[in-house]
RNA sequence: GCGCUCGUAGCUCAGCUGGAUAGAGCAUCGGACUUCGAAUCCGAGGGUCGGGAGUUCGAAUCUCUCCGAGCGCGCCA
């Protein structure tokens, strides 16, 4: 245990000595047989008069110890005082374990961080290697992304960044909707544009078509290499070849747009080469679920709610969704034969799994809510039950500027694309401000306000503080002139600083946030919760303003102190400390770190 | 009618999977620039955590029930 508790995570640290000192006392025949420490948590205290960290130990094993929290918490007490980490034990309210560390443990911590460096922070050991298919964006092909889009291909790169960060093997896919009928209707407006490229006039888009000048291209791709050869094939023949181009030129523009944002991913999973090529994975997918008795022939009651226009009682091919939770059997064959998109999407994810993926993530759009629990359902189906499925669901965008309401008009098919939005305020904004938001909370982005320069704009506030650390490295060589340029050589010479030096309660402070770091990780990466690295580098940046404008009025606060280059040293540790974690977390959310913001 | 998500300061939102006196920004009011970058900082006021009940040492957090908002509800993806 003792070797587990590396240095470089101080709360895994104090949280294995707590666990050590509770077994302990379980197994010195007191307790009852087996104890489940699961409960038992370290964290920093809300008020830093109680302390370090607080541990509720003796709050959540009282009943297992059949004792009282207070005389639990006495008896844990005891223990942790003998411990070379820890300066002081208090018990308070309930139950609380309030322990003081000693001051060597901070000044240890600080140096970790230089030590480690980017390595700071990551959770190897959470994730052990397991390997995760993130699947995210997965827009359909018939359109350049909007805003929406971009939001869902952000959280699930970040997602993506963070799980390999907490240490797992992480795959980012997409999966392209070339099947249905959508793409048939792409092809036929892609044709349209075809005959308008060979000097046709096709007046009016049909209702039903898509309109979007976008297809123009396309439409002149294809008459460059079919000349009027396409014209004379009926469509039967003509259909296949145009669809096909017209993804693909989507697909070209789609990972555009995507890499605009810095967004790659390692597998586009084709829906169409599930029924192509060989082997129908849908037909046997649905075989696999006829023969566990999960997939039969009936009817349903008909849609409650807004009613269906052309309903039809029949009887149909029907997935029992109802066994594994859902609230009605689903249907996987459509009136014409083909497969529903539900179909697909369970011989997809059984895909998934047979390529060894157990942990999958799925990122929707907020208008996909209501399909999670049959696809839940299909998983657990089609996998016994042996993948877990967390499905993110990512709400909707409302862009603004200055406050109103950016207008657009689908109907047209003149909206605001991604990729303006990327090319007017920067990727780094777009990035930030859509990980500054928990992902089922709507997001308000405002165009105006994600360049303006102040502390209302999260993106700068956070990226300042790293440029202004960099800004401190440049004035302290007046002080400190072999202070290194280079990242790691300077962490490295900082690294031998006497950090013990910093006593300032603010100090402090901030030495207490970067030794939070790794638990924050590990929490966000647990929960699939990206943005709550961003809330923690906002909080580390918004310490460091204060500690640098407290300088101002205190001077001996300031990071360089111009007669004692040794303190100074201290203090650039503690900012190379900040400057460091600032830019690992920017790099989770990819994010870049400037080092001069003129 | 059913399901999912949400409801926290005047506004926009956090709240570390159940912890101690619920936090931040904006807005309002009052302060700090012979400066390591004032593109910043400090302080003040502001709350029945939508209402009610339950679970337990302890609830904004878990359960139930109302109220309200958004999304979805065979053969679209």
């Amino acid at each position: 245990m003792a070797d587990q508790a590396s240095p470089q995570h101080l709360f895994a640290d104090v949280l294995a000595r707590v666990h050590a000192v509770c077994g302990a006392l379980a197994t010195e025949g007191r307790w009852s047989a087996g104890i489940d420490l699961s409960r038992v948590v370290v964290e920093p205290p809300r008020d830093p008069a109680h302390g370090d960290v607080a541990t509720n130990a003796a709050m959540v094993l009282t009943r297992q110890a059949k004792t009282k929290p207070r005389d639990l918490a006495e008896q844990i007490a005891a223990r942790l005082r003998a411990d070379d980490l820890i300066a002081s034990v208090d018990i308070a309210g309930p139950g609380f374990i309030n322990l003081t560390l000693k001051a060597s443990a901070w000044s240890e911590a600080l140096r970790t961080v230089l030590r480690e460096g980017s390595s700071y922070g990551r959770r190897s050991a959470m994730g052990a290697g397991e390997k995760v298919n993130v699947e995210y964006v997965s827009a359909n092909p018939t359109g350049p992304m909007h805003v929406g889009h971009g939001r869902g291909a952000v959280f699930g790169d970040a997602l993506a960044n963070l799980l390999i960060f907490a240490g797992y093997d992480v795959v980012r896919e997409y999966y392209v909707n070339d099947a249905g009928a959508q793409v048939d209707v792409l092809a036929r407006s892609a044709h349209l544009r075809y005959r308008e490229a060979l000097g046709e006039n096709i007046g009016e888009i049909p209702e039903g078509l898509y309109p979007g000048e976008y297809l123009k291209p396309v439409g002149q791709a294809l008459a460059a290499t079919y000349g009027d050869k396409l014209l004379k094939m009926p469509e039967a023949e003509w259909l296949p070849i145009v669809r096909a181009k017209a993804i693909a030129m989507m697909m070209e523009e789609i990972e555009g747009d995507l890499a605009a944002l810095n967004i790659r991913h390692d597998v586009f999973f084709s829906e169409r080469s599930l029924i192509e090529g060989g082997t129908d994975q849908v037909a046997a997918t649905i075989e696999f679920l006829r023969g566990k008795g999960d997939v039969y022939e009936g009817r349903l009651p008909p849609p409650k709610g807004a009613p269906v226009e052309d309903y039809e009682d029949r009887e149909q091919t029907l997935f029992r969704a109802t066994a594994y939770g859902d609230d009605v059997d689903r249907p996987l064959k459509k009136s014409d034969g083909g497969y529903t998109y539900f179909a697909s999407d369970i011989a997809y994810h059984k895909n998934k799994f047979d390529r060894g993926f157990h942990n999958l993530v799925d990122v929707w759009g907020a208008d996909h809510g209501g399909y999670i629990k049959r696809v839940e359902a299909a998983i657990k189906a089609v996998t016994s039950g042996k993948a877990t499925l967390d499905v993110k669901v990512v709400q909707l965008v409302k862009l603004l500027r200055s406050g109103e309401p950016v207008k657009m008009s689908k109907r047209s098919g003149d909206f605001v694309t991604l990729r303006e939005v990327v090319d007017e305020v920067g990727k780094d904004a777009v990035r930030f401000m859509m990980l500054y938001r928990k992902n089922d909370a709507v997001l308000d982005f405002d165009l105006a306000k994600v360049i303006e320069q102040s502390r209302e704009n999260p993106v700068f506030y956070v990226q300042y503080g790293h440029a202004r650390g960099h800004s401190v490295f440049r004035n302290a060589r007046e002080v400190v002139p072999d202070l290194p340029e280079e990242a790691g050589a300077r962490a490295a010479f900082l690294a031998e600083a006497a950090v013990e030096r910093l006593t300032d309660p603010a100090e402090l402070d901030l030495l207490r946030r970067l030794a939070l770091y790794p638990r924050t990780i590990e929490a966000a990466a647990a929960a699939h919760e990206p943005h709550r690295i961003a809330f923690y580098l906002y909080d580390l940046a918004s310490e460091f303003h204060a500690q640098w404008t407290r300088g101002r009025d205190l001077p001996y606060l300031r990071f360089i102190i111009n007669n004692d280059a040794g303190m100074t040293k201290a203090r650039l540790a503690l900012v190379q400390g900040v400057v460091s974690v600032l830019a690992s977390g920017l790099a989770v959310l990819g994010v870049h770190a400037p080092d001069e913001m003129r």
